[in-house]
DNA sequence: ATAAACCTTGGAGTAAACACAAAGGTCAAG
DNA sequence: CTTGACCTTTGTGTTTACTCCAAGGTTTAT
């Protein structure tokens, strides 16, 4: 049996996350000692690298729950649960992905027709293009 | 002059985030009436066009504030000014993509690897990886 | 005169996942 | 017997970008 700091310490985490992650009804310790402090089993072991490795593929806390209550319920859950959830992230992250690369290709843009010099910001193409309504990009104007 | 609902209609937005641009130190009207209400001039409504655009290519209020003070001193200020925060953005952007992207992966192998059927989840591949210390798709097991 | 549709300020609530601080109990070592 | 390293609970703070609510003043239309 594991107290809280053992645990943490274990998987490098703290000792805090531990108690958030009981409170979010996630990882409950398997019994409490007399003096009162929280006990693991390797049960809890166990959970909390499925906990953390959950993590890793980028599921949130709410969504590792759900995770769980399958686990610790399999005999009574089908595989089309489980992949639900899977692809209901994966539909998350994709759309996530899909955002941030047209933020990265306006960004790439911006910062292209950018000369980065030390020239005044005042004919700065990227002011510029956010100054216009249409976020363009406008052509070079050589003062005479 | 624009009445604080009537600009904000005139983005689409609500007149609430028009205050809170106000307090964040982004968007101040240009006079108040003297019944105390808010007036906006075609200053503010280009002001408020660059804020949304900013946000449309990423930038955080935060970020978008150290563009607009280059914005009004456009003279005191370099092309370098403005292409390092875009390219900060850039930077911020372009790993966080290569995280989902990594989220994506992991998903998709876990996904793939599931049959997604009303089988029982007590042989779901994706528990199983979720369970093995490496995050492994365990190889198919036929019962005989 | 009154109702609807504005506007004001101030402050609270939301999500996510913790980190941290305070005040105090417990336990092993020296 | 005291020190230090644990542990407990409770509650607050962090970040971001709003959104909503309450209580009240103003304006416009009927």
């Amino acid at each position: 049996m594991f107290r809280i700091g053992e645990l943490a310490k274990k998987f490098s985490i703290n000792a805090d996350t531990l108690r958030f992650y009981e409170k979010q009804g996630l990882l409950c310790p398997s019994s409490v000692a007399a003096n009162g402090y929280r006990l693991y089993s390797e049960q809890e072991v166990k959970t909390l690298g499925f906990i953390l490795r959950a993590k890793e593929v980028g599921f949130s806390l709410t969504e590792i729950k759900s995770l769980l209550s399958i686990e610790v319920d399999k005999a009574n859950s089908e595989c089309s649960d489980v992949k639900a959830l899977v692809d209901d992230k994966l539909d998350q992250v994709t759309a996530k992905i899909q955002e941030l690369q047209r933020f990265q290709r306006s960004l790439k843009r911006l910062s292209n027709a950018c000369c980065g010099g030390h020239e005044s910001a005042e004919d700065c193409t990227i002011l510029q293009a956010l100054e216009s309504e249409t976020l363009d990009i406008v052509p070079e104007h050589h003062h005479e």
